[in-house]
DNA sequence: GCCAACGTTGGC
DNA sequence: GCCAACGTTGGC
């Protein structure tokens, strides 16, 4: 059982977005960076707890908790050439890209990207390290505990 | 819109 | 395998 912050921009898909969907569910598409692939290939499992993100947005910050719904399977958005996601490079054979399902557990009150900084606690947090653009990051137990009991 | 940071590409 | 050029991310 692991954890994670998974960044979403809320114009493509929001908290709000994830708890609308049918089962409340929605394929992680579009990660084209090779480590936050290898973290969902390797690394993820369903039922481990995601900290949802809003990002390049006028108020950035954690905007819900979510989970792991399925294990990682290649993402279709690779192989259709009017996405923005197409990657000519990719096929069917050996898919480059892999997602994971999301499952919407609960919205909050936005923790924004300030009151992150504001805390010792989280000082170390990947997303809060400087220069980081890494979409999905590891978040561990202790960061998990403190913002889901004393943040939210 | 700016720009720092960083990942990727491609020539050599 | 190096590394300069380029593209993207994402906060401000």
């Amino acid at each position: 059982m692991r954890y994670w912050l998974m960044k979403s921009e809320p114009d493509e898909a929001s908290i709000d977005d994830l708890a609308g969907a049918p089962k409340r569910t929605l394929p992680w598409t579009g990660v084209r960076n090779y480590q936050a692939r290898n973290f969902m290939r390797d690394s993820m499992s369903i039922g481990d707890g995601v900290l949802f993100y809003h990002s390049s947005c006028p108020e950035p910050g954690i905007a819900g908790f979510a989970e792991v719904s399925s294990t990682a399977y290649p993402d279709p958005t690779q192989f259709d050439p009017k996405s923005p996601y197409y990657d000519p490079k990719s096929t069917q054979e050996t898919p480059r890209w892999l997602l994971v399902d999301v499952v919407f557990r609960k919205k909050i009150p936005l923790i924004s990207l300030a009151a992150l900084r504001e805390h010792t606690e989280l000082t170390d947090m990947r997303v809060l390290a400087r220069g980081n653009r890494l979409s999905i990051t590891p978040v561990t137990d202790a960061e998990w505990s403190f913002i889901t009991k004393q943040l939210a």
